[in-house]
DNA sequence: AGTATTGCTACAAAATATGTAGTGGTATGG
DNA sequence: CCATACCACTACATATTTTGTAGCAATACT
């Protein structure tokens, strides 16, 4: 399970288990806010930084180069954008948007 | 949008969507091997500590409480378990676990 | 009483993320 | 053609997070 990200090997792909390369690739600051944010159509650099709540350059640039090299997201005319697996993936955690609205009342 | 994550509040939260605190929560290192390890059944530290690769003491104990103050898991008699809540959640990134080994197959 | 295991805490070092400034590239206007 | 203005980044110092190792108190087992 060598997963082209630059640098070491995912954290969590020691077992082989793709789940784990999975999860550790999404558990990176903000790699889940950018594939939901790309779901609404492909956007820009500048864009992806405001909706990710002022994001760094530094961490961003980092994180669409993984998300690149995993072949989730690539570079078009237009931006940034979601690949086909990358929308099948958003297709997977969009449940979570309403399950997370249920869950944040018990907070209130 | 105050989610009770020790210290401060939960990055991404200042949009008010609780998606976004979810996704903050969840994309925290090791907090999805937590809880797709908890669902096999309870755990205790030393086993979770053991299945997610040696993660270091301190940030197990730091992830446990975390997710303990979201009502994700819980500790009983038996160790650290899902919540109601946490099963839920859950069975919504089960999914995952199947499509991972597909997009894995294009790393071989 | 002695040894083993467990659930943690302490703390220094390494890795990661942030914040700000700056660079080079392309578009737009005068 | 030159200035101004964006945009997509890169550089780099600082702050925050994670790791790795050691150790301690509590319970269990012999």
């Amino acid at each position: 399970m060598a997963l082209p990200i630059p640098g070491k090997p995912v954290r969590g792909s020691k077992t082989g288990q793709p789940i784990m390369a999975l999860l550790d690739l999404l558990g990176r600051s903000w790699a889940m806010g950018i594939i939901w944010h790309l779901y609404t159509g492909p956007s820009t650099f500048r864009r992806l930084q405001e909706y990710c709540e002022s994001i760094s350059p530094t961490t961003l640039n980092k994180r669409l180069k993984e998300l690149k090299d995993c072949h989730l997201i690539e570079r078009t005319l237009e931006g940034y954008a979601l690949t086909k697996s990358g929308e099948e993936l958003f297709e997977l955690i969009e449940p979570l948007g309403s399950w997370a609205k249920i869950w944040a009342k018990n907070f209130k």
